[in-house]
DNA sequence: GTCATTCGCTTCAGTTTGTCAAGTAACTTC
DNA sequence: GAAGTTACTTGACAAACTGAAGCGAATGAC
C-alpha cells in the first residue's frame, strides 16, 4: 500500500480498511450480534458471496472479526466482532448521526422498489 | 443503488458515499483548508487525477464540497468543504481515534520507502 | 512572435476489483 | 439414493482505478 506523506499513515491504513467496499456494512451488521455466513449474507443482501467471504477473511486477519468453526455435523461457522471490531462503534455512530442530519430520504432514491413496495 | 432491507437506507447511502475509494482522504485533506486542484493532488499523492476529478464532482453534487472558479487570468479553481462536509469531522475524528488505539505502526508496512527513508 | 510552462482537467490502455450464476464437498433428511 | 443445507469457490463478465500522456487557454522567457 502507498501512503501520502502529508497524512498520518495509521489513519490512512484505517481509512483504507474501512473504505473498502462493504466493510462498513459488514461491521454494522455484526454489531447487531454474531452471525453465520448465510445469515450474514441475508442481512447484507447487496454483497456478493465471493466478496463477503473475502472481506471476512481480511477482517479476520486484521483482528476485527472472529471466525469460530463448530466441529458439529453440518459444519457451522460463526462470525463475530472482536474488541477491536466493537471499538468501531463510535465510527459507525458518527456516520449514522451525520446521515440522519444530512441525507434526505428522498435523495436516497427508490428505497423500496421490489416486493417491499407492494407490502407497504 | 441497491439497499439491504435490514438497515437504514440513509445510513447505507452515507456509507456508500464515504466508502468510495479516496472520499475519506479527500474530505480529511480539505479539513486542513481549501485547496486548488493541483494543490489537492499534491496533498493526496496516492490519488490519480482522473479519480480525483471524478470524486470532487461527486462530492460537489452531494453538497459536501464547494467548487469556486475564479474568473481571473489563469483559471483557478478552489475546492472547499461546505457545512455538510465540515460536519463529517466527528466521523474522521472517530477513525483517527480508533486508528491510534488499534493500528500498530509496524502493521502499516513500509511507511517510508523511497527517498523519505534515505533522509531519515 | 514562438517556445515552453502552468492549470484543470480528459483520454487511453491496462490492471484490479466487484458481480452474478453456478458448482462443490461434506453431511442430513426423506 | 435423490434432494437439501452450509460455507464457500469458480468462471465469465463488467465496472472502477492507475499512470502516462494530451489538451486548450493563458501567461512568461527569450
Amino acid at each position: 500500500m502507498r501512503y501520502s506523506e502529508h497524512m498520518c499513515p495509521r489513519f490512512q491504513y484505517a481509512l483504507a480498511l474501512l473504505s473498502k467496499r462493504w466493510t462498513g456494512l459488514i461491521v454494522k451488521a455484526l454489531l447487531d450480534g454474531p452471525a453465520r455466513f448465510n445469515e450474514l449474507a441475508e442481512r447484507l443482501q447487496v454483497v456478493a458471496d465471493r466478496v463477503l467471504a473475502e472481506r471476512l477473511r481480511e477482517l479476520e486477519t486484521e483482528g476485527i472479526v472472529l471466525r469460530q468453526v463448530s466441529a458439529c455435523m453440518p459444519v457451522r461457522v460463526a462470525y463475530s466482532l472482536t474488541t477491536k471490531g466493537r471499538d468501531l462503534t463510535p465510527v459507525i455512530e458518527a456516520i449514522e448521526t451525520w446521515s440522519h442530519q444530512w441525507i434526505d430520504p428522498s435523495t436516497v432514491g427508490a428505497t423500496a422498489d421490489d416486493e417491499t413496495a407492494i407490502k407497504a
